[in-house]
DNA sequence: GGACACATGTAATACGTTACATGATTTT
DNA sequence: AAAATCATGTAACGTATTACATGTGTCC
């Protein structure tokens, strides 16, 4: 512990979204802000998205912690300007990507599975018409993100493919477990 | 469409937050703001919980709007008060139940998943370790979600089993899921 | 009387969303 | 020449987090 950590070094505490941003970039180099947010549209997950007034502060803020760089394009009357990561960039993501928080492991919020928990508050005979909504509901975004998924096999896209998969295999398991309560002849 | 709508049946526009913080008034009341936010902590996912900062301010949002009443308790010196819900309360609570927005069925964000999106950017023989710190975050978080199902089942709390399960579905599908990415020998 | 749970609140800060605003470049 | 896409940005607003602040009631 004898001071080999200078002043300089000190990690900035990183968001979530400032960390996927900076992996974006990573994946991406040279690339624009403006492709940055366009990467974000092809979640499967709307919540989780970057729109221009989050993404632009955010990635001046990485360009003046010295995360990044940032360089205009000459000749582009638009302002467009090329960003890379930076070596302390490269360092603070790969920290991210090993660190384990204590959350880390634990569920994902979801929002059917929270209206799950006021099912009895609804009349009775309207309960199991609220979990087949919520059932086709999920059912059509399996459908959808199938389609999505064996586009990105096919395109040979395998990272997209792998994170993919886990988010079909999510939505299966929401699938099944509303079909466990409609089993229950309580409900 | 002939105006049978009057000015004051304005739908305020509910977060998801102040929804849940209705139904878990309508399952307690009468109660203090102190009891909703304990009910918070019972949550598998800390992620959503409701602060100081978030709860009080908000049940006072609720109580203008006329959502809830809330009520001093006579001969108490720490000023509890006694929340209930009024008609329009349940009416807002019930249209939310019901109501099917275009993201409900989407899968929820996943931390390990996005972190997936960037498995390649770690040197080649840290990738796996990665993943199976992630799988035992994940089969950790199982164990613990089980250990409390079992207990909610005990106490015949039926509705808290019920949502506890599809957490524990949840935690199964993301485990099988990393088992799959530790099956391709090109990770 | 001490520890712990009950109970509410504020202030500083940061973050994210939506809507608005502007203009350049490329494609048809 | 029009339309679509590329590209960046700001302002108003609302919401959440953390840390701080305060005091009461109950149980041992």
């Amino acid at each position: 512990m004898l001071g080999l950590m200078q002043e300089s070094e000190k990690p900035a505490r990183m968001t979530e979204l400032e960390s996927c941003v900076l992996g974006l970039i990573a994946q991406l180099e040279p690339c624009t802000a403006y492709q940055i947010r366009n990467a974000f549209e092809d979640s499967l997950t709307t919540s989780w998205r970057a729109s221009t007034g989050s993404i632009y502060p955010l990635i001046r803020k990485l360009d003046a912690r010295g995360l990044i760089t940032s360089v205009a394009v000459p000749k582009d009357g638009r302002g467009s300007r090329l960003l890379r990561l930076t070596e302390p960039g490269r360092d603070a993501l790969l920290t991210w990507l090993a660190a384990q928080p204590d959350w880390l492991g634990e569920p994902s919020a979801d929002a059917i599975r929270t209206r799950s928990h006021f099912l009895e508050l609804l009349p009775a005979r309207e309960r199991r018409s609220a979990v087949v909504a919520w059932l086709k509901a999920t059912v059509r975004n399996i459908d959808h993100a199938k389609e999505k998924l064996a586009r990105y096999r096919d395109d040979g896209a395998t990272v997209d493919a792998r994170a993919h998969s886990g988010a079909v295999m999510q939505l299966e398991a929401r699938k099944a477990w509303l079909e466990t309560l409609l089993d229950d002849p309580d409900l």
